[in-house]
DNA sequence: GAGTGGTCTAGACCACTGG
DNA sequence: CAGTGGTCTAGACCACTCC
């Protein structure tokens, strides 16, 4: 028997089986049959729809996973991606805010913070010696309740004295302002697309392998001096950059 | 037979086969074994050596496609990534200045240039009544041989009477300036992860379901008035996107 | 025409999630 | 503990590249 004999959808047209299931399944998706968050049916029941082994249908999924149209929990199953956020970088950040200027529910979990000797290339980006001190903040941040950004704060000690004794769970900017009177100037940011590294996958509980966005922002305060930076790991297929020039 | 019995490696440490086969790989490369655009041996070479099926290799293969460490070029097999070529969005483009700079070699072929009439989504862009005609200059750019950027320039036809009687494989930006007295001001620019449409993929010969960067910028002129809009796309492991604010 | 990657079949066991 | 996704085996044919 010819491999390529009876699978669906292709008595009309003579394409690949993975490409009619990607049609299929996004074809449920623009028409509504499936929104946001909602989740697939299990890859054995889709397989059988399809008629297709689970190998290949697993092809198909992650093909709609790189285009950005489905996303998935490790272990957990598959599920149709929310709208993307419009994230500029250049702004100062403020993730709660933008969030709800989307009308989406932002939420930030603080995964630990401490006073620890700075990497070097942490002391590179904040123009410390070597050895030197900062304070290290790593947090997760969710969009109507999915897990989207893993981020680790590394800010320079002079600056910011006591302030582990806060409330990290709410903005870093307006700490930074009611706090310690220091506001956001000048922001360098790089980017680049790339996988998760380990911290970041368990973190955000996503398959150690998943493709991420990895921005690096360095950000000086009003006097143009550097006082932190960002490492932030994104789900891939949650951001929309948007950057208008000055 | 238990599955994960023989298999390469794991004699020592108890990991996944495709983790130490994506650790031999990266290690052949950092060690230097392999160098840029070193095509890698073929895929059943590699499952015989790794001890393991082709399923299996490829999906390592996979995952080291997604860190950005190899690239594959459509049936004729998987070579080492280049380092990135570092980019700034925001500056007055000029792919091949940036390029040279950086020690690369830049190459520009024009596919086809012709006047038409807008698709909506460009009238918007350009502030064009729907229906307006434009220029539309499709090319392919290269660096160090290796398609890299597959993009669409859309021209407002009242600032450029008769550009596509100029040779085109240059910079636009050079031939704005010298021919037409037009700099490039403000720049507005979006960005969003996904995969290659068919013209991109047809033309860059990826697979076409190959991940990939999809940047739109929208550029003014020193009056403010706006001139083009580029829709590229770009093979998502060549790009570093570096942007400093004014 | 030989060899390569692209696609697909038809199963299997394991590790974890969630009721 | 049932069900799910994660991983893996051992093949096969096709379409294309390159010699």
């Amino acid at each position: 028997m010819p491999q390529n004999d009876a699978p669906f959808l292709q008595s009309l047209s003579r394409q690949k089986t993975v490409t009619a299931i990607c049609q299929a399944i996004s074809g449920w998706i623009t028409q509504g049959v499936l929104t946001h968050n909602d989740r697939l049916p299990a890859e054995r029941i889709l397989s059988e729809q399809f008629a297709t082994t689970r190998i290949t249908l697993r092809e198909a999924l992650g093909q709609l996973e790189a285009q950005g149209m489905i996303y998935r929990e490790e272990r957990r199953g598959w599920f149709v991606s929310p709208p993307r956020i419009i994230y500029n970088p250049l702004q100062r950040s403020h993730f709660h805010a933008m969030a709800r200027e989307q009308g989406r529910k932002p939420d930030t979990e603080v995964l630990d913070a401490g006073e620890i000797v700075a990497p070097d290339a942490i002391c590179a980006h904040l123009d410390l010696p070597a050895g030197g001190r900062v304070f290290c903040i790593r947090r997760v941040r969710r969009i109507d309740g999915r897990a989207v950004l893993y981020v680790e704060h590394y800010l320079n000690v002079a600056f910011f004295p006591a302030i582990l004794q806060e409330d990290l769970t709410s903005s870093l900017t307006e700490l930074y302002a009611n706090r310690y009177g220091i506001r956001y100037g000048k922001v360098r940011f790089d980017m680049l697309p790339t996988t998760f590294p380990l911290a970041a996958s368990q973190a955000l509980k996503v398959a150690d392998n998943s493709p991420a966005l990895f921005i690096t922002r360095i950000n000086r305060d009003q006097y143009a001096r550097i006082i932190d930076c960002d490492l932030e790991y994104w789900r891939y297929d949650t951001l929309h950059i948007s950057v208008e020039a000055e």
